[in-house]
DNA sequence: ATAGAGTACTGCAACTTGCAGTAAGCAGGT
DNA sequence: ACCTGCTTACTGCAAGTTGCAGTACTCTAT
């Protein structure tokens, strides 16, 4: 088995430069931090330190100063060369995967009220990362940062967040509103407003920004 | 084994229900759409069509109409059945994925460059995304839509992904102009302007809306 | 005539997840 | 003293998913 450094392998690596953890400090510590840009399982957190070691990029020794014995991994010299290799390769390409949106898509196979659910999942969803984020920042204004000479690092990283939650949250509001306009999930094709919007999204303006009609929507004649 | 219904099982049975696909249409399909919600591999595009033929939720035949032979796939009306199952369960939370935010989390493993060029790479590939979605929506004006009774669920579908790009795309101008600032990528801590964003996000304002300082940033005496 | 691009797949190793299972420490109640 | 439930600290395994190499046929352009 080759082993190769995937870019899990180098997050895990990254975190072991700040300081040791046990895989058990990575799991939580990845629900903190990494999550929102590389959400990995647990189970993979546990694996990842073992195959540093085996790469002898970490070192590894049991803690037994409290009660319970755990094993802490340390980054080695290797670790840290091998570090400086991960700027080298091309990011991937980002992945944005969502269900609920995946339902929208197909909305016309159910009832309207299952694509108003899907949205009520996804706002809640999201709300939830939204809010940890915003408790995060005000954290950050009382205890302070466990690293913090990296403050400036998590609060740029948190902007990014903030404006995309931001972003979808305004965009489900939108969506709620057009699909109440709507009398059925099917059918309804090219309607004026669906061709008002299209224009729009051709000319690669925001559609969430415009006013939206009040009369509700009626499918075309022939548009069926 | 089981076989389950994934969420990826569900969008090949849900294009099947729009006509019969070959496993590679299917591909050539996800491209246009899946691909924004639901991204996955074209091997995964080949199997799953199989996958609901052993659960009778498809029918094949081989296509022989033109010169080369394909296998195509058909719902069955247990297919139907099944579809409509979908709704009942919770839609999965979203997942983002981007590399690019894990190296800037980082960016003190590395130069100034290498963050300045993970964002570039995001750029890259983000504009590609958007570019690819404001060219669909001009073909929508022009052609029209595949199916066309369906346009209203695309367009709508759209006008999220064009927001989410839009966002992405102000962040990162933002991003680079923070970084700009930077002397360097270590050590900076919490700056002047650091807290003031953190005071932005732990109240759940737009940093990004906000007006930067022209003055450079420093490290606070004593923030290492 | 042949090179190259597109069509149409399959096999396989490796990556990743979810879940079940194991087990110890610790706090609270009876 | 005993039991319950929560947290800590992991491992094994089946199944989902990806990337890549490989196969092979068709069509177009040079």
């Amino acid at each position: 088995m080759p082993e190769t450094m995937t870019t899990s392998t180098y997050a895990v690596l990254a975190l072991l430069d700040l300081q040791p953890w046990s895989a058990y400090d990575l799991t939580q510590q990845a629900q903190r931090s990494l999550r929102y840009a590389w959400p990995r399982s647990e189970r993979l957190l546990y694996s990842e330190p073992k195959k540093l070691v085996r790469l002898g990029y970490a070192a590894t020794y049991t803690d037994t100063s409290s009660r319970r014995s755990r094993n802490v991994y340390e980054i080695t010299e290797a670790g840290r060369d091998a570090l400086r290799d991960w700027g080298d390769a091309r990011t991937q390409a980002p992945q944005i995967e969502i269900e609920a949106l995946l339902r929208l898509l197909f909305a016309d196979h159910g009832s309207l009220e299952d694509v108003q659910r899907a949205l009520d999942e996804l706002e809640a969803d999201i709300g939830e990362h939204h809010q940890a984020i915003v408790e995060l920042m005000g954290s950050y204004l009382d205890g302070g940062h466990p690293f913090p000479q990296r403050t400036h690092l998590s609060v740029l990283f948190a902007t990014f967040q903030i404006e995309l939650f931001k972003a979808i949250e305004g965009w489900i509001d939108f969506a709620r509103a057009e699909i109440d306009q709507w009398p059925t999930t099917e059918d309804l094709g090219m309607t004026e407003r669906t061709e008002a919007l299209t224009r729009l999204l051709a000319h690669d303006e925001s559609a969430v920004d415009e006013r939206r009609p009040a009369s509700p929507q009626q499918p075309r004649p022939g548009s069926v």
